[in-house]
RNA sequence: GCGCCCGUAGCUCAGCCGGAUAGAGCACCGGUUUCCUAAACCGGGGGUCGCAGGUUCAAGUCCUGCCGGGCGCGCCA
């Protein structure tokens, strides 16, 4: 869109007060109006004429230096069309000569960006919730690298904290069942609730617990590390078996207690910036300079033990010495703003002139219908359930529709797993969602599946075109006209990339994929690309290899595959 | 109680830095397959953009208050 855009700015920019950069050009509400709008209304006030009567007088004065854009007034606008051949050439060339790289930019220059995402704890299923960071993180870590970036994935394993003292216990007392190698997490999490119920009614069970924990806090490696190492190592086998199937990687894997030798050197650097205060017996930071009504980030209890602030503090200093980050972004959940705040208010108070490069990308909670989602209270889905079922369905649907699909088993992982991923990533990424089946195993409409389906069908002409030795002639690109809603969509995917970036937002590319394959849909109902003219042929065949380029994109950075048979 | 976030069609959501008659999907009703995959497409009904003020040439979009929902609020993570 830029090689219109950009002549159309210098072309206005000529004939009013406006600099270049302060040009808006819209997309009119109507797309019979034209591809793009200049609104003449600011420029009413220094030329004191109405803005009717400068759109006119624009249009006339620009609409003849514009090689192949036509300029016309409408109301209080001049509105752009691009010559449909013009268009047609110039979107294919660029689609086509950038291939698998379309979209791909130089904006970042190589700066570091470290995103912090997934981070679930060990011993326990993932569910339905860990979902959100691990998508939504990974589908910003590819935006970013397509506009530049060097990044980071980090996965923040949470492998610390007193519940691991009765697991160690729990495994002691109770010893290894076959099901420790078989399913182990869901071993683990039945030796935690049944610790937690006995501990209820024999009090020697906390004390127990309480002693594994304080040994496996003293760094002695003995049979309690050795547990927990363990646990640990069953948990991440597990855990790598679902990153496996949402195609999701890491370039750190670290748990919490990575960072325990350094939390006491953490606590000193906040000490010595002169800011710590004693307060009911806990070590803390005051945070009411900072902003009124926020409450005290605690680094020590009374007890002098650490927190999951000061852990998350040591991280922090780590990275920012390991890497220095031009943005260090958490995708973690709503329901730990005020941590965040905390985190960086803190730093603020430090002096750290880097506090501004730590940024809480947080997203909306996911409730199921009956409420806040317990692991304790049972009201959780697994993750490797939903997977599953999505795969099921979708197999179901293949066998129906297509039962000679070669390689359906593994096509059907596709469909299913992209169905729940692609749901995640279609919302404003802050939205609240409410867990349910009949939406996340919905394949029409607004789903991957309608995506991947889309591609699929157009792969399919594709396939048969080489088959048949179709589209070699010279194309007639001014025959693509009733084609130009497919290509200003695809024209705008660069422009999408970055503001989805700016923003740390997937639903920014949702958004864009969904729009393209309506339009998509629309024209291959309405034209047939083999078998017309030769030049006809090969120019809808060109169409059809840049639309589906373009769609194939969008999915891999959402991170959904793009079968070319379903 | 205090703080943060959300509130657009029956349901789920778009709506670009305030700009031209508020758009999709699902559901409902009707249509499209001798034709490159009907997981698709076309048409129809359905909206006081939570409510009330304010700023502006212009407000779904910005500001204030209220209502409804979610999340959080010192020794959990």
């Amino acid at each position: 869109m830029e090689q219109f855009e950009n002549p159309i700015r210098r072309s206005l920019a000529a004939h009013t007060s406006l600099p270049e950069e302060q040009i808006r050009l819209e997309v009119p509400r109507d797309a019979a109006l034209g591809d793009l709008a200049f609104p003449c209304f600011t420029l009413a006030k220094t030329l004191r004429k109405a803005p009717p009567v400068i759109a006119a007088e624009l249009a006339e004065a620009v609409g003849g230096e514009l090689e192949g854009i036509a300029a016309a007034a409408t109301g209080p606008y001049v509105n752009f069309t691009v010559e449909r051949g013009l268009l047609a050439r110039s979107v294919i060339a660029k689609v086509t000569a950038e291939g698998e790289r379309y979209g791909h930019c130089e904006l970042g220059g190589g700066e570091t960006i470290v995103i912090d995402l997934s981070s679930p704890n060990i011993a326990k299923p993932m569910s339905v919730g860990h979902l959100r960071s691990t998508v939504i993180g990974a589908a910003v870590q590819r935006i970013l690298d397509a506009l530049g970036y060097r990044t980071l994935a980090i996965n923040h394993i949470g492998d610390w904290g007193s519940q691991f003292g009765k697991l160690v216990a729990a495994i002691d007392r109770w010893g290894d069942s076959v099901e420790m190698e078989t399913d182990p997490i869901r071993a683990l999490l039945a030796l935690y609730v049944r610790y937690h119920e006995e501990e209820a009614e024999d009090p020697s069970l906390a004390e127990e617990a309480r002693r594994c924990f304080q040994e496996l806090e003293s760094g002695i490696d003995g049979p309690v590390r050795a547990r927990w190492k363990r646990i640990t190592a069953l948990s991440l086998g597990e855990f790598d078996k679902i990153y496996a199937r949402l195609g999701v990687s890491f370039q750190l894997v670290r748990g919490e207690a990575y960072f325990e030798p350094m939390l006491d050197e953490t606590v000193e650097r906040i000490e010595a910036a002169g800011i710590t205060e004693v307060s009911e017996g806990a070590l803390i930071v005051d945070l009411s300079e900072i902003a009124e009504g926020i409450p005290p980030c605690l680094l020590r209890k009374s007890d002098g033990t650490t927190l999951y602030a000061t852990r998350d503090m040591a991280a922090l200093f780590h990275r920012w010495e390991e890497y220095t980050f031009q943005r260090c972004l958490y995708v973690v959940g709503a329901d730990q703003k005020l941590h965040f705040r905390q985190l960086k208010a803190v730093l603020e108070r430090m002096g750290l002139d880097w506090e501004p490069r730590v940024e809480h990308v947080w997203f909306g909670m996911l409730r199921l219908p009956e409420g806040k989602m317990s692991t304790r209270k049972g009201r959780v889905v697994f993750l490797e359930e939903v997977l599953d079922r999505a795969r099921d369905e979708a197999l179901a649907i293949i066998e129906e529709k297509n039962p000679d699909l070669p390689g359906a088993a593994e096509i059907a992982e596709q469909v299913g797993v992209g169905a729940v991923v692609f749901n995640d990533l279609k919302r404003e990424r802050i939205k609240d969602i409410e867990f349910e089946w009949d939406e996340v195993l919905s394949f029409e409409g607004e789903t991957g599946p309608y995506v991947q389906y889309t591609h699929a069908r157009l792969a399919s002409i594709l396939r048969r075109a080489e088959a048949a030795d179709e589209g070699g002639a010279n194309p007639d690109f001014s025959a693509l006209a009733d084609a130009a809603g497919v290509l200003l969509r695809i024209a705008r995917f660069p422009a999408v990339l970055r503001s989805a970036g700016a923003h740390a937002e997937p639903s920014e590319v949702t958004t864009w994929v969904l729009g393209l394959c309506r339009e998509v849909n629309g024209w291959y109902t309405q034209h047939r690309v083999l078998g017309q003219e030769p030049a006809l042929t090969a120019a809808r065949l060109a169409l059809v290899g840049v639309a589906a380029t373009a769609i194939a994109r969008g999915l891999a950075i959402l991170g959904l595959a793009a079968p070319r048979e379903m």
